[in-house]
DNA sequence: TTGAAAGCGTTACCAT
DNA sequence: ATGGTAACGCTTTCAA
């Protein structure tokens, strides 16, 4: 059997009560047996069972964090991230992976309700009106995700658009070419808006070639697509995306970036080791996750919250996909 | 405040203890008293909370699940395996990540202390011999490390060598190289163990050309090493290195499979991705963490745990990165 | 500043 | 088969 706080405040010789004191700081309580308690701990290796102490008092010191899938590096950055920060904080972090399926989602935050203090959503899938169901369990913070209603942390999408796209142009590009996602996605729905929304100069269009599912498969398909198209660069949705474009365009014995340039999104650990290395955009994933437990925690431990939506930048990472093409312009 | 065990009771007309045992079937409950119950649960909604429960009974229905870095997809499908499993079996799995500090692996594993019925370790690491002190804390499996003294699952790497080598040698190659990883790193001895084990056919050499880092920068560097060697294949230590090999072939302008046969080691995501797609060795990463569990919950459960050491084949995954070479042999 | 006592939600034990 | 009671480890009144 373990210690157990009596076990410590019997050898401290004080009752169990000011040992609790002592350790949650909740009471008064005399310097002097303070450390005396310490010692006792110390001594006994005394461990606090948090989840017997959330049984009397409201905090559970817990947070649930659901996400669809571990495997994916976007989201186990995120996990690291928001484990890492809420373990500063004296939170646990509680991870379900829902493996996908967006009914999980409810299923298990219902078994972790009551037993959580709050919980971080990263629920891509789950369309905003059928979100009022996980968000009514206690506090929750969204991450990489807006809602008008629930508070959310997410990173300027339509900023990294600019950011690839700025450089393709400065790079000489003019036809460039967007292999799109899946129509209901998310994340695809942002960046056709920010593309539509993008500033260009004359002579500068951006196409839409084809809409794809979001994994390698969907890029070696959307190969075809880009060659017949003609562009001399290519923005992909994704990077992973863009590494089943890079696959089908080698294929096809076109060169990346001799012939065509490819940028991807997010930043992914491979695309770094793809063959070119992928220019993409690093979208800032530990810092969401934290500010998203900080979010919560504030929430959650009543302070006020400054503001509700909080959008970090991200940063461009150029790599050898793409190249400068002769301009035109410059010799005429 | 939630629904609690004495809400359901008193509706289902029975007392809390009936109540529980309705829950647990830990005693006799008449049949229709059981119904009734269930009743009175679902219409109020009520939720068992199992962490009050943990308080008075033994066992706490969670296990704690220790990996040096989620964002592995190696570790990250152990982890999906595991919950997947410990879910069906009424367990909870407590994912701790050490963010790769072998030190942090004892501390997490006695915050959990007294809080779990058991303990999944995932720790390349940690040496056999300091993997004491995390095993004393109470039933503890190993997951893809060996032990004297602790049950554990693992994958066969000595059989998963043989397929590769197997496979190279049956398309003609003779001459094969190995690039190995770090000295010191346990699943490298491995490697080298089946690789010296390997009973070669005559004419056939394994030659080691180097030793690198586990990582692309390491299959980078190791990439001149090959190309030096004049083998017309080589053994990767694992697919990431694979990966930084294949990128610095490309650059110096030799073809793979063409001039030389590249395989990998793992079956990571990426390997699929890769261009050319990585012939590899897939380790059953969600099987073994599965197995872990069932072998965790026998032993808490006190069941007979049928062998301390269980070892699951892998299997071989032919892709684009291999090809035959013509056999001399043959024209002769 | 401290301690006694009650209670958090659940289950084990023992009596009925 | 069922219910009462105590207990798990801790916190929180409240009185001293």
């Amino acid at each position: 059997m373990a210690v157990t706080i009596r076990d410590v405040a019997r050898r401290a010789g004080v009752s169990a009560s000011t040992a609790s004191r002592a350790f949650t700081l909740s009471g008064p309580v005399d310097p002097e047996t303070l450390e005396r308690v310490r010692q006792a701990a110390e001594e006994l290796g005394y461990a606090r069972n948090n989840w017997a102490s959330s049984l009397r008092g409201g905090s559970t010191k817990k947070l649930a964090m659901i996400v669809p899938d571990l495997t994916n590096p976007f989201f186990a950055d995120l996990v690291r991230g928001a484990q890492a920060r809420a373990h500063e904080l004296g939170y646990l972090v509680l991870v379900a992976d829902t493996d996908d399926d967006p009914r999980a989602e409810s299923e298990m935050l219902e078994s972790f309700a009551d037993r959580v203090d709050g919980s971080l959503l990263c629920t891509p899938r789950t369309p905003e009106d059928q979100l009022g169901s996980l968000t009514s369990q206690g506090p929750t913070v969204l991450l990489h995700h807006t809602s008008d209603d629930v508070p959310y942390v997410i990173s300027d999408v339509a900023q990294g658009v600019g950011l690839l796209v700025d450089n393709l142009v400065a790079l000489g590009h003019r036809d460039i070419a967007y292999l799109d996602g899946p129509q209901e996605s998310w994340s695809a729905q942002l960046r056709r808006t920010a593309l539509d929304a993008l500033d260009l100069p004359p002579g500068v269009a951006i196409r839409t070639v084809g809409q794809v599912p979001a994994r390698f498969e969907g890029g070696v398909a959307g190969g075809d697509l880009v060659v017949a198209s003609g562009a001399t660069a290519v923005l992909a949705f994704n990077d992973v995306v863009a590494l089943g474009l890079l696959h089908r365009l080698a294929a096809r014995g076109v060169r990346v970036p001799g012939d065509v340039s490819v940028v991807g999104f997010d930043d992914v650990p491979v695309a770094a080791m793809a063959t070119p290395a992928l220019t993409t955009v690093a979208q800032p994933l530990v810092s969401s996750a934290r500010a998203g437990v900080d979010m919560l925690v504030d929430l959650i431990e009543g302070r006020p919250v400054p503001d509700r939506a909080v959008v970090l930048p991200t940063h461009l990472v150029v790599r050898q996909s793409t190249r400068a093409v002769a301009a035109p312009e410059r010799a005429a």
